[in-house]
DNA sequence: ATCGAATGAGACACTGATGTCTCATTGGGT
DNA sequence: ACCCAATGAGACATCAGTGTCTCATTCGAT
């Protein structure tokens, strides 16, 4: 049941192309379907053979969104070592792909009742796990709970991406800005 | 130029329709003309009536929030006292405002090029002076500068809207959560 | 009770995007 | 050199949403 592979030519590259979407659809979120073939370098049509439709294209946007980030996770191993730390190395990892997660999230309040992709409730465990696991060693307060804390992550990694992409913020501060405030918050401590 | 004040009658509230079109849109953003005519109760041809075309509704949407959001900021009174506190009573001020502000935001995303209200320059410039003074008064860390913090703060506001809208997190929950995480962070510090 | 502004419902043309199809061309494998 | 899968370009029908218009009806002011 592979589709993208041929006996012979594999002349477009599916990955290629989904990245390519990806740069533009992050960009504009309402690109058409010819503005995406446009900037993968293909045929309308050929666009078409591949993704059945532009429901189609978000969905295998969807998949490559959540193994970059799964694989984000493995890379930063949110499972070792101390907590904060831990976190440090997650905001570094997934900072790349920080853009098209900010336009999947969008992309994801479309779809309302339709069925979700299993694969987000699965991150959201992993980061819940992380922030949970730092409760329970005592380097992160309780009172924040995991879920809040989850979606503060997802969140400012989002909006950060968005503010980079608009130029109001700089590029280079992103992993800083979001790791201290995110640990530490903005109130100066006597700490530190 | 006024054209919603007639000589007898005013059957149709201007405000009532932006608050039912608010309402729906913050849920679906995708929601048709037709729909948030139905929404607030009046006929597809009314709302035209009242708004050019999708464009007009949402451009008057952008102005409501934009007030609201302003009417947010001087009830919080954000020039007097320690600027934590100053932040406590704006996140508290915003929170009604914040799903309204989430659907604008991303609205805005897609007028490209197209000239931005002024209004949200203002804003952030409220936000972001507020975050300078806490810096001025020794309150905030300098680390952490007023511009990324002034996103955080948008980001937060809109994301945990969203994750309330949705269930993912309980509605009592909301300003304590941000408050605490924007002023505090993640991480257990000694104080407290 | 009357008048008229405002509304609701529906018809209509128009637009932009989508999805499907055909056909000539390309380029890699043999 | 040949073959054929895959492509690009374009034509085409379709569809959904928009914006405009008409006309009968409603309802407040007088």
């Amino acid at each position: 049941m592979s589709h993208w592979v041929y006996g012979r030519l594999m002349s477009v590259d599916r990955t290629q192309v989904l990245r390519a979407a990806a740069a533009l659809l992050t960009r504009k979120a309402t690109a058409t379907m010819d503005e995406v073939a446009r900037a993968a370098g293909i045929g309308r049509a050929t666009l078409h053979r591949h993704f059945a439709g532009r429901d189609a294209l978000v969905r295998a946007l969807e998949e490559l969104g959540l193994q970059e980030l799964e694989a984000a996770h493995d890379r930063a191993r949110t499972e070792e070592g101390p907590a904060d730390e831990a976190v440090r190395r997650l905001v570094a990892e997934v900072e790349p792909v920080g853009p098209l997660l900010s336009f999947l999230v969008t992309e994801n309040q479309l779809f309302e009742g339709d069925q979700q992709n299993e694969g987000w409730a699965r991150l959201d465990a992993r980061v819940s796990a992380l922030f949970r696991r730092g409760q329970e060693q005592g380097v992160f307060r309780i009172d924040l709970t995991p879920a809040w804390l989850t979606e503060a992550f997802y969140g400012l990694i989002g909006s950060g991406a968005w503010a980079v992409q608009d130029g109001r913020v700089a590029a280079k501060d992103f992993q800083y800005m979001i790791v201290e405030l995110l640990l530490g918050g903005a109130r100066r401590s006597v700490e530190k």
